[in-house]
DNA sequence: ATTATTGCAAAAGTTTTGCATGCCG
DNA sequence: CGGCATGCAAAACTTTTGCAATAAT
C-alpha cells in the first residue's frame, strides 16, 4: 500500500513543472531547494516507484545516466550523443506505432519508446566555432 | 587512426554470428573461449569503437546494463522489463521513420531506435506457473 | 499502533581510465 | 621504430539496499 509522502509529492510536482529531461541527481539538486534533507537515495526510490506506476516516464539513453518525464503523453524524443541532453520532437501522432507490429508475438506490450539520436543544435554550433 | 587487432575482431565476429543482444560481459565470457587472455576493459573498449563505427548497435533499457546488436539493419526491439531480454521484432519496414519527424529541427539526426517494452512469453509463462 | 517511508551510509554493479607492456604497420 | 591497442587493476559513476528513526493512516 502506497501512502502519502511530501518527499514524493515535491518529485512529482518538480518532473511537471519542467520540459526538460533531468537525471535523478539534478532532480535531486533541484527538490533540494524545498526539501532541504531530503536524500538521494529517497529521490531514486521515488523516481522508480513514480514510473512504474506510469506517472512520470523513465528514458534510458546510450549517452549518459537515466533521464526523466514528467510529461507522458506519447511523444518521442532526440537525443544528442554528444552533451546528453533530450528534447521533445514534433511528430505525426496519428502513426501509431504499435498497429505496424506485424507478426504473431507471444509477449505483452505495454508501451513503446521511440528515439531519435545524434548531435544537438547546440553541440553542432560549439562545433563550427573551434 | 584505427589499426587491426585481433581481440577486435574476435568481439566482432562474435556479434555478428549471433541474434540475441548480449551485454558486454556476455559478450567478455563469450569471447574469453577464443581469447582467453583478453580483458574486460579491452571489450568495453572496443564495443564503444565498434559502435562508434557503426559496425554494430549499443542498446541501452531501462532494465538492465546495455546490449549490444551485431545487427545492423534497421529494425526495432522488444525489452522484458522483467528478465531485460531483448528480441527483434517484425516490424512492417516500408514505414520510414524519419518521415514523420514534421518540425523544423535544429540538429543533425543519425538514427534512431524504436523499442517495445512489457514482459515476455517466457516470463509470462513462468508467472502463471507460480 | 502499525508499517510505509525516510536519511544515511555502505554496497553492488556497470563502465571508464592510467599505466606499463605488446603488437601492428 | 612510432604509436595504437592490450591486460591489469584501480577508480569513477550510477543505482540499490540495510537499518534504525520518522511519519502517515
Amino acid at each position: 500500500m502506497v501512502r502519502y509522502s511530501r518527499q514524493r509529492e515535491c518529485i512529482l510536482r518538480n518532473l511537471q513543472s519542467r520540459r526538460d529531461h533531468p537525471t535523478a541527481d539534478m532532480v535531486y539538486e533541484s527538490v533540494r531547494m524545498e526539501q532541504p534533507n531530503i536524500s538521494l537515495g529517497t529521490v531514486y526510490r521515488n523516481l522508480s516507484l513514480l514510473s512504474e506506476n506510469g506517472q512520470i516516464r523513465k528514458i534510458s539513453t546510450s549517452a549518459g545516466p537515466d533521464r526523466f518525464d514528467g510529461f507522458t503523453e506519447p511523444h518521442v524524443h532526440f537525443v544528442c550523443r554528444h552533451c546528453g541532453n533530450i528534447q521533445d520532437m514534433d511528430y505525426n501522432s496519428e502513426i501509431n506505432l504499435f498497429d505496424k507490429t506485424s507478426a504473431p508475438f507471444s509477449g505483452e506490450i505495454e508501451g513503446y519508446e521511440l528515439q531519435f539520436f545524434g548531435r544537438c543544435g547546440d553541440c553542432l554550433a560549439i562545433e563550427k566555432n573551434k
